[in-house]
RNA sequence: GCGCCCUUAGCUCAGCUGGAUAGAGCAACGGCCUUCUAAGCCGCAGGUCGCAGGUUCGAAUCCUGCAGGGCGCACCA
């Protein structure tokens, strides 16, 4: 709120100073001279120095080469103006090559923390923005449990919808169920083996078999429900129904999993409702009308192309047959795409493509995927395709996360469904807990790749982040119960006067409370960006802000003391940087307790 | 061969979409508990931001090229 007002007053003082300077830029960003986009939104930063000020700016900088002027003239000019506001500007100074630095009033300040604390759970969320959004995360194919390979898209996708939803968009957690096609074929006949060999016939297994536990369970619960009575049948006549129970069963298990890690879904969207609705053949005859289609044994300019010797293509070039392709080259594809096999049937491409015709047919304003790095190719192919149909491609973001390779003992931990050997997300969540394995997930930027230390996350706690910010917290709740022992107040305290505000004399005190007030910024930049994670990183600097802060003074100048009104000042203080580091990191529910067993 | 991502301290990573003297945590070393939780704090040390150019008042950040690593380049989903 403090950015907001400083912002407001920086804009306003800029049109009154230079009332050309807008249409300016934006006559050079119209000629294409290249502009920092957000000059009018974003000029407002924290100096990483103290004695640059509280808040600084550097517009002057960049209005230079606008206005033709020397920026530390434009920086004088803009300091003089804002020097006027004294009731909440305290000292303005022009600094380095252009900066203009600029020093709040401790009223400001104390303003700007007590309405903090009147928002409560509100504070740092942003006002509602209109803009529904759609996300579409996790998505594994129904053939069997989650395992680690999910769990990052998983809790970075639940991340950004909970960040989303506090920065005032309107979002929408969906979860499409491939729950047709050719696994869900394999997945059937997989069952059905095991079903026939808890009846005591031979295994027969099909070539490509689901053979994980929960199949073979699956297989024995049919056996001992339904008896022999699909033994020795014609696979037409239960095929259909034992990938139903299939799916029926690895979903129950999917859910049961992002249940228990708090993921929820708005919607369960099933690819088979898209075939069976006939959007696959509105959308196949859309693209037909607008002549994108045609019919070849192979895609166009594809014997160009240089593939490697090994290359999928190659080896699997007796399954393609030809059939009806779409132009998704003429669109940034590098190739154009089969929708319809020589045999009349859907390609996956085509469904997807349906889904997401689907997904902006319900007035989504923006789309946000979450794929694993495994899918980068599947991203410009699904653009193409929709820039075909004449859809905005660009209100589509694929988020793509990257791999995480698990460390047991120093050592990367491989995995291969060959030897049948993998993490299952529930085992993990076991092993170092919901609260550790989200912590884990989000504190690094989702395109890195990212080594999952198990031992470090569980035995050695102590060095574990999400412990230190916790450990945060409960001093900062522990402190306010002996507070309130004490009789010091500790709710309502938006109501507490200015003069007890100005109490708080301390350099670190003032630090505390700004950058416990930066917490609207950091949500909305964190938002914009899509990087839930820097929300984390705030999180821990402000518990270590703290945590220097409560030491450093513990035996000079106490929260509390004998002085009644400054230990009120420094109470709020404290429910104030509570209220920031439990609203920041209780976006992500990420539990924070109330209090820690001593060790 | 082509596309996307990554490369920052010995290790694991941040770096707020181009700002002022590049930051944490581990690991190493030295300190701080009679007083609000030592799961904490302070100090010391550690860097040609992969390499080379370019863009400008200013580059770890943007553009180009190169090197190394990851993922992908099937009508599978």
């Amino acid at each position: 709120m403090i950015h907001d007002w400083l912002q407001e007053c920086l804009h306003a003082t800029i049109d009154k100073l230079y009332p050309q300077a807008r249409q300016q830029l934006a006559q050079r960003r119209a000629a294409g001279v290249k502009q920092p986009q957000q000059l009018w939104q974003a000029s407002i930063q924290q100096p990483k120095l103290s004695q640059h000020g509280d808040y600084a700016t550097n517009v002057a900088l960049e209005l230079t080469a606008v206005l033709c002027q020397p920026p530390r003239e434009i920086a004088q000019a803009l300091a003089q103006m804002l020097q006027q506001h004294t009731d909440t500007i305290a000292r303005v100074a022009v600094a380095g090559a252009g900066f203009v630095n600029m020093h709040i009033t401790p009223a400001l300040l104390a303003k700007a923390a007590g309405q903090a604390l009147q928002q409560g759970d509100n504070f740092g969320r942003a006002a509602a923005n209109g803009c529904r959004v759609l996300l579409e995360f996790v998505s594994t194919n129904p053939t069997g449990p989650l395992h680690l390979g999910h769990a990052r898209g998983a809790f970075v996708g639940d991340a950004l919808a909970r960040l989303l939803d506090f920065a005032g968009y309107r979002v929408s957690r969906e979860y499409y169920i491939n729950d047709t096609g050719g696994q869900i074929v394999q997945l059937a006949r997989s069952i059905y083996a095991h079903y026939c060999q808890a009846l005591q016939q031979p295994l027969q297994q099909p070539s490509q078999a689901y053979n994980g536990p929960d199949i073979q369970q699956l297989a024995s619960d049919i056996a001992k429900r339904e008896g022999s009575k699909w033994l020795n049948k014609d696979e037409s006549q239960w095929l259909q129904l034992f990938g139903d129970w299939g799916v029926q069963h690895s979903m129950a298990s999917i859910r049961n999993t992002l249940d228990t890690a708090n993921i929820p879904f708005d919607r369960w969207f099933s690819e088979r409702s898209l075939h069976q609705s006939g959007a696959l053949q509105r959308t196949l005859e859309a693209y037909r009308h607008k002549g994108l289609l045609y019919e070849a044994q192979a895609a166009r300019h594809t014997a160009d192309k240089k593939r490697r010797e090994e290359s999928k293509a190659a080896q699997h070039l007796e399954k393609q047959q030809g059939g009806t392709f779409l132009e998704t080259s003429r669109f940034g594809d590098e190739e154009d795409r089969i929708v319809l096999r020589a045999d009349g049937t859907p390609a996956y491409f085509l469904a997807d493509l349906a889904y997401h015709a689907d997904k902006f047919a319900r007035g989504f304003h923006r789309l946000i995927n979450v794929f694993g790095a495994d899918h980068v190719g599947h991203v410009t192919r699904l653009k193409a395709g929709l820039q075909a149909m004449g859809l905005a491609s660009d209100q589509l973001q694929c988020v793509l996360i990257h791999m995480v390779r698990l460390v047991r003992q120093n050592q990367q931990v491989r995995f291969s469904k060959r030897e049948g050997n993998v993490y299952l997300l529930d085992d993990l969540l076991d092993e170092i807990g919901i609260d550790v394995a989200r912590f884990a997930f989000l504190m690094r930027s989702p395109e890195a790749p990212f080594d999952l230390d198990v031992d470090l996350l569980c035995q050695q706690a102590m060095d574990n982040p999400v412990f230190y910010v916790q450990y945060g917290h409960a001093r900062m709740a522990t402190l306010l119960q002996r507070a309130k022992q004490e009789g010091l107040q500790i709710d309502n305290l938006h109501q507490l006067p200015q003069q007890i505000w100005l109490k708080l004399a301390l350099p670190e005190e003032r630090e505390l409370l700004k950058t416990s007030l930066a917490l609207p910024y950091t949500i909305a930049q964190a938002a914009a960006a899509s990087r839930p994670h820097r929300l984390l990183h705030y999180a821990y600097s402000l518990v270590e802000q703290f945590h220097s802060y409560f030491t450093k003074y513990r035996s000079s100048e106490r929260i509390l003391s004998s002085d009644q009104q400054l230990s009120q000042a420094r109470v709020a203080m404290v429910c104030v940087v509570k209220r920031a580091l439990s609203n920041a990191v209780g976006t992500f529910g990420i539990h924070l307790p109330q209090q820690m067993a001593s060790k």
